[in-house]
DNA sequence: TTTTAAAGTTGATGTAGGTTAAGAATTAAT
DNA sequence: ATTAATTCTTAACCTACATCAACTTTAAAA
């Protein structure tokens, strides 16, 4: 069943009965991307957040040299979109894209909106879902505030174990902001006093 | 009236009638702050939001080497908070503190349940304030990947012009992400270059 | 009004992390 | 199985910003 996943992340917050859950999987579109599919491109405005059941994806923008900055990496049982171009309906920065073969249900803004109106419950879950984006994001800031890219790094480690294998060193490396060239040196280094 | 910005600021959003309004501000207390008044501790759990309709707050947090992070100014018409331990009501890592004499308004955490079952809607209103705040933190993540120390300045001067004069410089600094002495010399060069 | 403390500035020097470039190791394509 | 392309690593050098310290200015206290 490809709405276990998600109806079991909705219901660590709301409950939903039968009904319900009906008439918001009947919302969702499944869709499978192949790897290096782009599934939304920076100048594009989103229209859907997609939530993750097999895979892994990753969004990211661009800076005025063109170089790559990763945002998030979505594994399964998470959400991704371009926050602020799914809310505004303007065109975004984001780039979202499958590093590898990925299956996706999207959620596209107008039934989200729909489904808050017919299961006003669903305003909180996503509301609670926000929030915890929110102070994840913000404990990042932070971070990239007040702590080494070294410092980063062992964060990444601990919090995303079993990304650490899958990813890309260079993707890793642009997450915790640093480049690819530093981040091997990095590496190079705590191996060495290990 | 000390309650008229705050629903102003509602009304942006949702609709709410005479009764609903009621509801809500009884749900608010009044509270003045002399200037360096501490609002929350780094330590404490935060067990209400406030919403500035005078003066300025700052949120800021400690790294392992003592020093100051500011993470946020809530000027007039702006909410200020820890979400993280709002959220979790556990212990923070936020100190909230009053720049000037100010005046706020709170509402609880407890208080903020109980509206979400009395009023509805407003489950939606902090849906989308929570959204924004989302965007704007992850912008700002963006943009302290991306740009350099005066890119960021030069974006804090457009978005927040009122503030550059009343804000203690140190302050800027750190709301950038540099010393009080680099921002000065970034701040003589551009002087500088006009 | 004078004193004291805090904030801001300027200079010399240090460092985390960037850049450029070239080779080694993987991965993908033929 | 080879070739081609991408990713990863290592090294030399570079820059944005930090640190420390002394001085000046501004603001707060007495």
């Amino acid at each position: 069943m490809p709405f276990d996943l998600i109806l079991k992340n909705i219901s660590k917050y709301i409950g939903l009965d039968e009904a319900e859950k009906k008439t918001f999987t009947n919302h969702l579109t499944t869709k499978t991307l192949n790897p290096k599919t782009i599934f939304l491109k920076s100048g594009e405005v989103c229209k859907y957040s997609a939530f993750v059941i097999k895979g892994c994806l990753r969004g990211y923008t661009y800076d005025k040299n063109g170089t790559e900055h990763v945002l998030d990496f979505a594994p399964p049982d998470w959400w991704i979109a371009d926050m602020y171009s799914l809310i505004t309906q303007k065109p975004g920065f984001i780039t979202i894209e499958a590093l590898e073969e990925s299956e996706v249900l999207l959620l596209s803004k107008k039934a989200q909106e729909e489904l808050y109106s017919q299961i006003p419950k669903l305003e909180r879950f996503f509301r609670i879902l926000t929030e915890k984006s929110l102070v994840a994001n913000q404990q990042r800031l932070i971070d990239n505030m007040t702590l080494t890219a070294e410092e980063r790094y062992n964060i990444f480690c601990n919090r995303y174990p079993t990304l650490i294998n899958t990813l890309a060193k260079k993707h890793i490396a642009s997450y915790i902001g640093v480049t690819p060239e530093f981040f091997s040196r990095m590496r190079a280094k705590s191996i060495r006093n290990n």
